[in-house]
DNA sequence: GTTGAGCGTT
């Protein structure tokens, strides 16, 4: 299951994000979503679990909370676009 | 500050 946050505050990290969804579930994954370039976060970030129905409790209870002083957005993630090779 | 890379070229 692949969770996706948004608005996240851009002090929140990987491991914050992972404590954040701990405590609904076992957290298989979490990472922020970081600016290459800059290597800020670009203030959102996925999570995946392993059981489902831990997934949506989570979604359900952390999406419209506030963490970190921000309103944060949690929801399921879409497909990640692909971007390994080049279709040229 | 809202959907994950890296960029040689889209």
């Amino acid at each position: 299951m692949k969770i996706y946050c948004g608005n996240l505050s851009y002090s929140m990290t990987d491991e914050d994000l992972k404590e954040v969804f701990s405590q609904y579930g076992e957290v298989a994954k979490a990472t922020i979503v970081t600016d290459r370039q800059t290597g800020q976060s670009k203030g959102f970030g996925f999570v995946e679990m392993n059981q489902g129905s831990e997934a949506q409790a989570a979604i359900d209870e952390l999406n419209g909370t506030t963490v970190g002083g921000r309103k944060i957005n949690v929801n399921e993630a879409r497909p990640r676009e692909d971007r390994g090779p080049r279709r040229f």
